[in-house]
Formats: structure tokens, sequence, C-alpha cells
DNA sequence: TTGAAAGCGGTACCAG
DNA sequence: CTGGTACCGCTTTCAA
């Protein structure tokens, strides 16, 4: 050992991998870490992965498929313990390549549950839900939601889960529109709404990261939030307070999702099957105040 | 080809850096991914390194000695190709570590020049400069300085930027506090600063980050910016604009910063010595909404 | 307990 | 160009 220190000696990783075949190194994946919603996972994650021993490396996909594709390729090449997977766009054939690869794996919010991929997913309609009621109550009648462009599509969950809620509740005029996960596209989106003919009473965000940049387009265009428009986001990201007005939002526990993944990929394989499951986490309505009564 | 589509291979990457020596993966250390700005340099080191084919694993050290020893171990252990580390805190034994593993290293704001360690720093000094003496210009006479732990203290380049900038401006009352680098860690540090006795007419931020939670708390407690207070930050991260109100802040510029640090790693030895350098970017100051005449 | 030897999955260099 | 072989540095197994 005082050699070792003496010689700074360190062990070659890669080396140790190979002739281990287990990486102690898990991955994560994820669309967007700029967008603290994952960002906040991530941390869990590596906290908890470094409490036992493990090292964590981080890929961010930018919701770019091709990005995804060669992030997994990356993390089967240098064989690693462990895969969370935390993005929203997906592909099936990514999907049986992980398998194939005997990586235990764990999705959020996408793919199946099956062989060693584990999948944790939010109840983002139960969430949406919350918000459309006590819009509802608060009189709105023109809602807009704003979206990424993976949550806008024919194969959304969240735009259908918006829509399908609205549609509940008779006379509502709806209206939805997609830009890049930051700000600026949130920012960018409200922009194009707001030069349409369509005058919301209240716009939907499907995250508070977005969410960030219509309060501001609203406020350079001197609408008053929430006197002339409502705004909600979703996930409860810190800088939802930090904002002003304040968000009214869904909180998603992300440092639940965090531990449960880690956990998720540490299940030891129990004859030789290997213990995948679903974990469904529920959002819970905060109300700020970035939400009123409709004004028209 | 076929076959290897067929068949699912993935070369083992861990066998292919043994083999190889090299390892076509560069490190990135950042003290706070969180913080947008560290986020940008990586954002670009990434696209830089995929557009030569490398991959880069990001590592964060929140600031932790400890955090960063680790981190730098394994990324030696990794035998990197190339390791960046944009950290506020530093010990001297790491330089010399990093020096012998024969890794190729650039440093940001810290460390000497020398082997094969180049240094980016930005010229923080000159940033203050046009802040203090814009805040002059305005009537300031009371400065208080929000920093985080690490900016603060005996051998902080920032906190001495600040002081010995102000101190050039006769008749100007000082304090300087630190919290950690979130807006919450703002928030609180201004908290803390006017429940003391000390009233400034102008608030300093070591960057826009933290700036964010001393609006906030500003916000809360009835004091309007800037009539009340004037608030500066630095960095200029993208959501300087998207608060409110809009910062007034040094823009940095991390497209650069990534860049250069990319650039630095991938130059090649020349004659069994490599061409390790320094580099200084210039701030940019940047007027905007957070920041007005003095009130009392 | 200690030491020697056989891989792990590639790369690189050699002769054919 | 093709095929063969010697490592890369560590883990694991098996003898001694």
């Amino acid at each position: 050992m005082k050699a070792v220190a003496d010689l700074k000696y360190y062990p070659n990783l890669n080396a140790r991998s190979l002739a281990g075949g287990r990486s102690r190194t898990l991955g994560i994946i994820a669309s967007n870490l700029e967008n603290p919603f994952f960002f906040d996972v991530f941390r869990v994650l590596e906290a908890d992965a470094h409490a036992q021993g493990y090292e964590v490396v981080a890929a961010n996909t930018d919701y770019r498929p091709e990005q995804l594709l060669r992030s997994v390729k990356t993390m089967i090449g240098r064989r690693v313990g462990g895969l969370a997977v935390i993005v929203s766009e997906m592909e099936p054939d990514l999907v049986r390549e992980l398998e194939q690869s005997g990586i235990p794996t764990v999705f959020y919010d996408v793919g199946p549950v099956r062989g060693q991929i584990s999948n944790i997913r939010v109840n983002y309609r139960r969430g949406m839900e919350r918000i459309v009621e006590y819009l509802h109550g608060l009189g709105h009648s023109r809602l807009a939601f704003i979206g990424h462009h993976s949550t806008l599509g024919p194969l959304s969950e969240r735009e259908k889960a918006f829509l399908e809620t609205v549609a509940r509740y008779p006379g509502k005029e709806t209206r939805t529109i997609a830009d890049v996960d930051r700000p600026e596209g949130g920012r960018r989106a409200c922009a194009e709404l707001l030069d349409s003919a369509f005058r919301p009473t209240a716009i939907l965000c499907v995250n508070d990261f977005m969410a960030l940049g219509v309060l501001r387009e609203l406020r350079e265009r001197g609408l008053r939030v929430p006197q002339d428009v409502s705004v909600t986001g979703f996930d409860n990201i810190g800088l939802s307070e930090y904002c002003w007005p304040a968000l009214t939002t869904a909180h998603i526990p992300r440092d639940r999702i965090g531990h449960l993944a880690f956990e998720s990929l540490m299940r030891e394989p129990v004859n030789g099957k290997s213990p995948a499951r679903e974990i469904v986490v529920d959002p819970e309505f905060l109300v700020r105040d970035s939400t009123g009564p409709a004004s028209s």
C-alpha cells in the first residue's frame, strides 16, 4: 500500500472490467440534462451509486434518436453494469438490443417491462387531470398546451392526456404547440401562440423548464400572470419557485425516481431470471402564484 | 458487416482501450453541472468531441475536494485520452498527479501551465472592474458580494478582485457572504445579509445562478429591483434573461471555452513535449434591467 | 497463504 | 492483403 501511494499506481479500469466481465460503472442516458428534472434524477442515482462503490457515466441525447442510438451503443460497448434510460424518445429496436445485451436496464416512462428491463413511470395523466380540473374551477375556457417536440405528435402520451382530459369538460377550446425543451423554446412557442388568433385564458406547459420561457414572453407583451393569463408547469423543479410569479405545477418526486432506478439496477437475478418490475409514481398538484381566475 | 449487424456485435471498448493504450474517451470534471455555466461548457466540448469520434464522460464534484480526488482517480484509471478540469476547488497535489499521469489536461481558472497541462482563464477581475465602475457611476455606496464557498476565503481570486476594485473608490462600504452555488444559496445569503445591519444599495453576485435566488429573496421582502436595490450577476447564462428583472451581468464566452478546451486536449505532442499554453478570455459587460441609480 | 498460468477481447506487427 | 501471434493489465483458478 505504501508502494501504491509512492508509485502513483492507478489500476487500469479497462483491464479490470475486461478481465472481470462486470464493470462497476452504471450508465444513465437522459434526453436533456440541462433540464433540472433530468439532472435531479441523475444526481440521486449518482449519489446512490457512489455510496455502493459504483461510478456512473452520463450521456445526453438532446432528444435526438440518433444520439440515443449512439449512446446506447457506447454503453453496451463499455459493458456497463446497469443502464438507466430516462428519455422521451424511444425506438422499439433499442429495447430489443438492450434486452439481448444482458445489461440490467431501467426505463423511465417508455418501453415495456420484460426480460431484465424495469420501467418507472409517472402518472402524467393524473397530474394533468388535477391541473385541468383546477383551471376549470377557475372558469378557464381556452386552454393552450405547450410541449416539446417529443411530447407532441401522434404517439405522445402527454398530449393525449391533455386532450382527453379537457374533452371531459364541454365547451373548452384547445390548442397545442411544440418547440425545444428549453426556456427559449417555451418562449418561442408562446410567441407563436399569441401571434395566432387564439387567445388562451390559460397556458399549460409540459414542464416547468419551458414554462420559464412562457412567463417571460407574457411579461414582455405586457400580459400579467395570473390576472390576464394563467400558466402551469409540471415537474416542480427548484427554479419553479425562483421565477416570477412562482409556478403552479405538479411535483414529480425525482429523488424517489433516482433511488428506484438505482435499486432496480442493483437487483440480482434470481434463479437466472431477473426481477424486472413496473413502478408507477404519482405526481402531486401544487398551487402557487401563476394561476388565478379566468379574465374573460 | 452484415454479420456485425445480425449478431448484434458490440466491440468491447474496454478491451479496445486496453490494447490500444489510448482511449478515445475524454473526461470532463466540473464543480457543478447544475449551474448552466458548467453545463454549457460541457455541451460544447461534447459536441466537438463527438464530431471527431470521441466520447466524453462527465463527473460532478459538487465543489467537494474529496469528490474531485475521486473523479480524477477514476479518470486516470480509465486512461482517458484527455481531461478537462473545470472546477473552482483545487489542490496542488492533483496537478502533480495529473502531470505524472501523462494525460493531456486542461484546467479552467486554476492551476499553473506546465508539462502537458494547459490553462484557460477568464479575466474575472476585468469584468468585476466594469461592474463596480458602472455601479459607482450610478451612485452606489454600499456594495455586498455574494459568492459560493469556494469563491470566498483567503485564496479566492474573485473575492480579491471585488475587494481590491472597490478599494479604488473611496467611501464605499462592503460586505461579503457565501453560501452554496445554487439559487437557494443565493437566497439564503441574501436573507442573511438583509437580516444584518448592513443595507446594501447594490448586491454583486459571483454568478447568475446564485443571483436568481437573490432576486427572489428581494422580491419576497418587498424590495424592488432596481429601484430599491441593484443586483448584478456574472456568466450570462441563458436564464439571466428569463428571470425578472433580467440581470445585468458579464458575459463569459462558454462556447469559446468549450472549443478551446477540446482543442487543447487534441494537440499532439511535438518533439516529445506537448504544447501546453495559457489562454485568457475577456468577459463582456452587459447592462440589463436589474441595475439602476442608487436609492439612498 | 503464495505463486504461476490462463484467459478477457481487442490491437498491432510479423511473416507468408 | 491475409493469417498468426504477442501482448495490454487485471481477475480468477489451480497448484504447489
